[in-house]
DNA sequence: ACCTGAACACCGTTCAAGT
DNA sequence: ACCTGAACACCGTTCAAGT
């Protein structure tokens, strides 16, 4: 039955199997999509442009989500924390996905929007324009870093891996489900009492 | 002419040849590295699990070039500097390694000693056990994350993306080839600010 | 113990053929 | 414009056969 009336496909449709599949399985194929949408891979290809644009078009799903709030009313750290959180909550929305993200750069509108949101908050904090790409740089790898975090297994470290005593001390914290979010929160904390102090010593 | 009387291969040769084929081509195959070793992929098997115990192998190589040194003489800010430089300097000198590392969660002997020496340093500035664990995990996103720049392109950002003044003269300064360098040891910088200040604080 | 050769299931992609 | 079916080059892996 070739060509119906009414479109089988359409991009979004590719997409949302394709996430489907990351969030369930870790990874998409062609032959995949194509099955969950009862159609044959070459179909797909009417539609996109190959294996590669569905992961663009993933990490442009992903990012929409992050919001992007100009609000030059509050304190900047409020505005960099928010956006950090934002961009992070994105990524932990589909953890499996971000593996396939990282072989490339971000590039999306929503990306530019966050950056700029971020660049006039940290000048606004009274950061020198070199200090404010550094520090949007630094941001930028830590939320991945974070991200990543997220996709890796549960336990992600046990007791008996070590002998030593300070390290299994430390350890003793490190198996609770909501370790990654911890974490974040707390290193996001480090991050901006540092620029808090760069900025003011400037 | 089925085995010769001295091995044609070893771990060592495949992980050799698999790395030089991350290095220039971004990633490896079973064929390639076969072809490269003017061998069989079938012989492979012979000395390797499969393609996933190489990525392992792989990682292991690039973790053991980090310098852990358990020098309790200087400043514990030191001891964490110098890990994180060596740590980050490591994933550095491959990568293109690294989006293939990033499926799963480190594991290798040198990385639990390299946890522990970040330990006993956080400790011995004065951290909890909860505050050295989230700063182990931050430091690992950033790092992590920081390597993960290295592998994109060289042109990270036009200045044409954006009609936005601060973003456009922020990114006056992104497209240097230090980039990556100068964020990272400003990162490190301010996370070791607030991480000072958190030990201090507590 | 270690390499070969044939085989398998799977992948991404192309393209002429159909309506 | 959009789906099919056949085809291609490629991948990772298995395994009996050889020495």
């Amino acid at each position: 039955m070739p060509r119906p009336s009414r479109p089988l496909l359409s991009v979004d449709l590719i997409v949302d199997t394709a996430l489907r599949a990351v969030d369930t399985a870790g990874d998409f194929t062609m032959p995949g999509i194509a099955a969950a949408l009862k159609v044959r891979p070459s179909s797909l290809y009417n539609h996109v442009g190959g294996r590669g644009e569905i992961v663009e078009l993933l990490r442009e799903r992903a990012m929409s989500a992050v919001l992007v709030e100009p609000s030059a009313e509050v304190e900047w750290t409020s505005t960099v924390a928010a956006i950090a959180r934002s961009y992070r909550d994105a990524y932990a929305a589909h953890p499996r996905l971000i593996p396939l993200l990282t072989a490339h750069t971000v590039r999306s509108h929503t990306a530019v929007a966050m950056y700029e949101s971020l660049a006039h908050a940290f000048r606004r904090g009274g950061m020198t324009s070199q200090q404010a790409l550094d520090a949007i740089t630094t941001l930028d790898a830590f939320v991945l870093g974070s991200a990543l975090d997220l996709a890796a297994p549960q336990e992600v470290w046990s007791i008996e891996a070590t002998t030593d005593r300070d390290f299994a001390e430390v350890l003793a914290h490190a198996n609770t489900p909501d370790r990654a979010d911890r974490a974040f929160d707390a290193g996001l904390g480090v991050l901006i009492a540092g620029w808090s102090q760069l900025a003011a010593g400037s």
